[in-house]
DNA sequence: AAAAACTATGTAAGTACTTACACAAATATA
DNA sequence: TATATTTGTGTAAGTACTTACATAGTTTTT
């Protein structure tokens, strides 16, 4: 479960995916509450009838945004299970004219309950849980339909090629790169000290295990930089750590750019913190944290690092 | 597609399913751009083994959040691709190791530059689109883990049977009623106008077909009030009309319910202002609407209606 | 040490849709 | 009036998962 967190919104269709699953089988078990012999899938399909008798397999698909096969299918079944009839329309021969049977007619009360009880199970579920959730959706699907979302990927295509550079995240492969960007900038300054080689030994224990990330920047096909976001305790929160930038990349904003990207990320995992801990003498990170709009903590817990003497935190909405 | 619309979060579902399909068909289309010899569905099980190797099936299909099975199908296709291999864990026989084969290697670089391109496609779409789409997920996978939806649907159904009273939707069957409740309390104060019979006699053609909707009141297996939503012109908002209580069943409160299932479904249906007509006779109505949350428009449109004197709106926001 | 239970994996079939194709009836075009 | 196109419908097969079942290897119980 933990992996869909991690890519966060680039599996959003996924997501979507499993709560509506999760939606169905609870639509399986409520129909069962109610011991109706009706399917859910039946349900649309239906109730369209019952509102309007001599409507069409194909009007039904225009008007449900699905394909008229789908409808087809359900129509077939229902018409089976002698919930619906179809006659041939007089002035078209092709159009099957559908309405409710007697056996229809009579299961609709107890459905037109059933449904009623659902819009307020699911009106209270929205009403605590995501209240603006469903006019997100709205304009969810507006915007997607307005630019579609490969026309948006193919402009951050566009301009991740013209710069040149790009932020990814880590995988196995990248340990070595890591550890070394890493390792060069602490041994210029300090010295490397059992917490450093742990994270940079092992970053996938240290680091992603417990739920943390690593993000790298890419450069012309080399990885020029490096931050961590590792998971705090207690708290959804992460510490912004094992923040690297080649030397030879230096002094072009791309620590500026790792660290939104951090922040971002952040936000996205549903962080409401941002920790870190840094030294006094280096002071271009700390303007960069400064930039990026951490401010120094009132009470910094201990350290594991003997270099930290500087602590700051960024709050996140 | 405007019956999902109308059926509302009763559709959550089926609408969360739509989104997650364009999303996928989104995704085909954009592997297709990147000429990546890679399927969507491979995605996931690929880049945790990338993060990870030494996985086996099980412990990614718990990371996912899918089953074993779904999982073991696509290490099959992958392996068959030539871009995963397994091979037979030395303390466990069972277990399948994988890793990422020569030819997954060559490929991640690829896939990590376009999953970042597809990153900030999304994060641009939720950016401008639904900025609290993800935490409102989030929230509502929480919510429903902690009390599954078809508790809550039992809890409705349970106030429903008590209070013996729900309000559902029109359909077809119900016209006589509709018409006859209404021109019960028309023909008392007032004559019936040919906008009346128009509503009262076509509420498909005149009420629904337009994007309207009708809730009826049932209270001991008979419909005891009726009221409409009439979609206004160039303005997403409705007509709140034909609303109507069998004089047995007044006094008890059930125009306030009524009332309030209106302005909540049109709220559901994206409306931002609610319009009403009445006349300055009808006293306990006007309370209604006041109660309601209505107040006098100070510019009132012109009426199909003779009787019409009182002209009041309800601002959602 | 044998039996029972559990675990990792794989396969088959189902689900609720889709796309692709087929075919007849209606309409438009020549 | 014959032909081409469009429309309404149905069926088959695919999709990305699921559940159900089967099987071999491991661990626990007796």
């Amino acid at each position: 479960m933990d992996f869909i967190h991690q890519l966060g919104p680039v599996a959003l269709g996924s997501r979507l995916r499993r709560i509506s699953e999760q939606l169905t089988a609870e639509a399986s078990l409520i129909y069962a509450d109610y011991n109706l012999a009706f399917q859910p899938r039946w349900y649309p399909v239906f109730y369209l009838v019952a509102q309007q008798p001599g409507l069409t397999a194909n009007e039904i698909a225009e008007r449900l945004g699905h394909t008229h096969a789908a409808v087809s299918q359900v129509v077939k079944e229902l018409v089976k299970s002698e919930l619906l009839a179809a006659e041939p329309s007089a002035s078209d021969q092709r159009r099957r004219l559908l309405h409710l049977t007697a056996r229809g007619q009579t299961l609709l009360p107890q459905l037109q309950a059933q449904t009623a009880d659902v819009r307020h199970g699911i009106e209270d579920l929205l009403a605590t849980a995501a209240p603006h959730l469903w006019s997100a959706l709205e304009a969810l699907e507006q915007h997607l339909h307005q630019q579609p979302l490969h026309q948006r990927v193919a402009a951050a295509r566009q301009r991740r090629v013209s710069s040149g550079e790009y932020i990814r995240d880590y995988t196995a492969a990248d340990q070595p790169i890591f550890r070394q960007l890493n390792v060069e900038w602490i041994t210029r300054y300090f010295a490397l000290e059992p917490a450093d080689l742990k994270a940079l030994d092992q970053p996938q224990d240290y680091i992603l295990a417990p739920g943390g990330c690593i993000l790298l920047a890419e450069s012309a096909g080399q990885v020029v930089g490096a931050c961590a976001l590792i998971k705090l305790r207690d708290e959804p929160g992460y510490e912004l750590a094992k923040m690297a930038v080649s030397p030879a990349a230096q002094g072009q904003g791309l620590g500026y750019r790792l660290g939104q990207a951090a922040v971002q990320r952040a936000r996205e995992l549903g962080a409401t913190r941002l920790y870190l801990e840094s030294n006094s003498v280096l002071t271009p990170a700390l303007r960069l944290y400064r930039k990026l709009g951490f401010r120094p903590v009132a009470n910094p817990p201990a350290s594991p690092y003997a270099r930290a003497d500087v602590f700051m935190e960024l709050f996140l909405t």
